[in-house]
DNA sequence: TGCAGTATGTACCAATTAGTATATACTGTA
DNA sequence: TACAGTATATACTAATTGGTACATACTGCA
């Protein structure tokens, strides 16, 4: 039996989708093993902490991911357009054009929210907080940055709710046109 | 021991805050006879299916509510403005401004996606549609319409998310006052 | 080649899970 | 007052839960 050896990082990717299907109760050590091909011994070679961990650090890759590729290109004071620009391709790319949901989103209205609430509560600060400096750098008055960038999160978040319960992802492309076409200082 | 008698109703709306707290997964049977305090003879006397059939009542129970209160003022032929005012006066009195999730939404994103989608794909349906032919009849081209209620519906959604992820339910009633200006037929 | 660290499989455990069976009590009605 | 329908409590079960223990294998490096 060839065993296929694996390393945190492809645990963590493997873990995440299992999470994003299920939930994080709904997510059972079962379900895991057999979706990700992980055994008991590796899961717990990852993650001493089991279950509890598992969603943290799932949750922490999210958050970095996003800190990488989404909030350092926004708080780049050279090129505030540029960057909003840069968000939404991430983001059009990240959720997989609305086929794939927000699992910090999902977390937050399902279990595990007072469980995870802190880095929750930090990933949505952080993003808005960077969207609207992004959006003052682009000329936008202190009131219409804060009040756009929260428009532009919320419009996100709910048009992934809208489009995994209609099955329609159009629903997220669509979004991400409207939300761009109040930023006229975006291309 | 005095017997507290409850109907099937009363039960519905107590299993209901259940799912809210904890989603569907994550309400075991001891969750739910502590919470609401019914034991199990009278949860599989109201549910005799269980689990799922709870669910099902309190979807449908949510369901029922939102066609009464809100999706009917907005099919009113005579008066769509006032209809979609009953709209936001509803839906913020719904989600007592922002504390409250929305368990369609919740459901949509988590555990239960599958087995529930038919009910979570027909409450979203029906309001964006309601929605839309109201906004028709104040005088919005077709086109317009269908974007506006999208936009409102989804705006709701994300508002519901962005309110419980950074715990402040204001996101929610700024949200719908700005929403609300995106509609100038009504006050 | 040996050895330490990393990764994995598997047998096991106590606790909890959803669900069942059954006895009982309360209620309205005839 | 008898009786049928409704509501409830409790003891039980088989399966699953998250987690542990431990033996084993593969890896790179001295």
């Amino acid at each position: 039996m060839p065993r296929e050896v694996a390393e945190r990082g492809d645990a963590i990717a493997a873990v995440a989708e299992v999470f994003r299907e299920h939930g994080y109760a709904g997510s059972s050590l079962a379900t895991i093993t057999q979706q990700t091909g992980l055994g008991k011994g590796s899961l717990y070679h990852f993650f001493p902490n089991g279950k509890q961990e598992m969603a943290e650090a799932v949750l922490e890759d999210v958050s970095h991911w996003f800190e990488e590729n989404v909030f350092a290109a926004l708080r780049d004071a050279g090129a505030p357009a540029r960057g909003i620009e840069r968000m939404f391709e991430a983001v059009e790319a990240y959720f997989h054009s609305g086929e794939r949901i927000c699992l910090l989103g999902a977390f937050a209205l399902g279990d595990g929210q007072e469980a995870f609430e802190g880095v929750i509560h930090r990933y949505f600060s952080t993003w808005t907080e960077a969207l609207s400096g992004a959006l003052l750098r682009t000329g936008f008055t202190p009131t219409k940055a804060e009040e756009t960038a929260e428009e532009v999160v919320v419009g996100i978040q709910g048009a992934l709710v809208l489009a995994r319960s209609r099955q329609d992802p159009q629903v997220f492309t669509r979004t991400l046109a409207r939300l761009k076409r109040r930023i006229p200082t975006i291309q």
